[in-house]
DNA sequence: ACTTTTATTGCAACACTGTTGCATTTGCAA
DNA sequence: TTGCAAATGCAACAGTGTTGCAATAAAAGT
């Protein structure tokens, strides 16, 4: 993967943020005019791919992007996301891990964990 | 909330279906020209506020409805779905229950947990 | 330092998804 | 049977994500 400005700057975008982002979030946060809508998505997507970021679904299935410590999707170290219903924001919930029984026949390739309701910083305000 | 042609039948596909089907899976089980697109997503909206049937978000975002004997988006009752890369499907497994701890401070009202990869039938052939 | 190769980008066009306003129709209760 | 409110159809729209292709730029080779 080549070192291009788009994907420098996507990239650290996305891991200094402390919520996970979309699309449109990168976007707006990207100054006005600094690449294509399509080349978001390029990036989003090779970024993903090489697994230096990973995707969230979120409750309305608006996809997100974060660099979480651990990623998130893998079997392995599936960790959960909640979903905050005021102010929309994704937040990575790392030291829930949830326990359950692998079902019997189906391979896991990723894992798609959100809760969703009112986070603390809405709750108190 | 009415009992309408559109209701009725849109929502016996849902629950005779043995999988969670999108909104244009609905449409494309309908007769050509059974009603506007529009409707399905009213009736799709209705029932799933009315608690008839359940959204599920698979891991490409795109939202299914189920009509599981246990809801399943309900913190108390959460379980898991199955999205398979290949057929597309996406299953309900109510056997599997997570446990999890529930995050201090955070007010759960929904839940979304999805796993994907290659379902039995897929595997087989 | 210059050339070559090829990944990446910009642009434009496109398909698909989901929403909304409004006039019309229909279910249902009075 | 009548009247009201819910539900529908239609059309227009905004937003999202994808794709083909020519132009550009990163990185490796000379």
């Amino acid at each position: 993967m080549r070192n291009t400005q788009a994907t420098q700057k996507i990239y650290d975008i996305i891991k200094d943020s402390e919520i996970a982002l979309s699309h449109s979030e990168v976007q707006n946060m990207l100054p006005e005019g600094f690449c294509d809508r399509a080349t978001i998505y390029r990036v989003l997507e090779r970024l993903a791919q090489k697994g230096s970021i990973h995707k969230i679904v979120n409750v309305d299935g608006v996809i997100n992007y974060a660099a979480c410590e651990y990623a998130a999707n893998t079997p392995s170290a599936t960790h959960v996301h909640f979903n905050c219903e005021r102010c929309q924001t994704v937040t990575c919930l790392e030291e829930i891990k949830p326990n359950f029984t692998l079902p019997k026949n189906y391979k896991i390739h990723q894992s798609n964990f959100v809760l969703s309701g009112i986070c603390p910083n809405c709750s108190a305000n």
